[in-house]
DNA sequence: TACAATTCCGACCAATTTAGTCGGATTTGT
DNA sequence: ACAAATCCGACTAAATTGGTCGGAATTGTA
């Protein structure tokens, strides 16, 4: 349950997006070399970021991947919830906990909201002004 | 990311166990019965909880497990990180990270420490009133 | 038009972690 | 002696993560 690779790679690749995005596109082979991951993996991982929305891309010569809004508009929650599998939900929040009356559904239910409450709190802005 | 069904199953043996025990001893039989999984992989997962010191345990005849001290004092962070492989950590927080100069070392100990903060916060006892 | 730079896409594989089983050994009360 | 329990290590299966590969499609530029 600790924040995988996968989730550590996609916080870093919107850290340089952003700060060397602005007008320039950023390309994975930018962003592999910053981060020391291959471009092969990078890219499946930018195509999620993708189509959360979270940055938009052009192909062909001079392309790569921007931001699609303000770091300030993009939380870290909004990240990580697309890059990990399922993150921070569970069989007894989401309905498909077989268990009659489940007795726990509120208090999963709560340690989910609060800790998606703190990855939101927090956004790509916040990363950028260390 | 999620809370695996070790996490899950964990916090409601914990429950159970806080709930039925009191002076007597809940058995893993019992555990299984009320949760709905195999005795072989509960007895698993208790034997981290008590290696966790968050229960004790006696063996033979009426023998099983209580909780170590008041519900009120077992955390919800402790029940998940002694289950949950390196829980809210990462390499960038742990110092295994190899990037020159982490740039992001803060921002990822400030994630874990928040959520962390929010685990912490909540205890046995506050699934029992429910 | 050719070409190079780039994203995009699906199939594949290896490593790790999670989930679960099994066969006993040990302890304890009756 | 026996039954009810925990304890323990080895094993397997399933799922997820991490990563590679080959090529198709798009775009700017010479």
């Amino acid at each position: 349950m600790k924040i995988s690779s996968k989730g550590r790679y996609g916080l870093q690749a919107m850290y340089y997006v952003a700060k060397l995005g602005g007008e320039n596109y950023v390309t994975i082979n930018q962003l592999s070399r910053l981060i020391g991951t291959s471009e092969d993996y990078l890219e499946k991982l930018m195509a999620k970021l993708k189509r959360a929305d979270l940055v938009v891309s052009t192909r062909g010569n001079n392309g790569g991947y921007k931001l699609s809004r303000p770091a300030v508009n993009i939380t870290i929650g909004q990240i990580l919830r697309c890059l990990e599998n399922g993150i921070f939900t569970s069989k007894c929040v989401d309905g498909t906990c077989t268990a009659a009356n489940c007795p726990h559904k509120d208090i999963f239910t709560l340690i989910y909201t609060k800790i998606n409450g703190v990855l939101d709190d927090m956004t790509l802005n916040d990363m950028l002004k260390e």
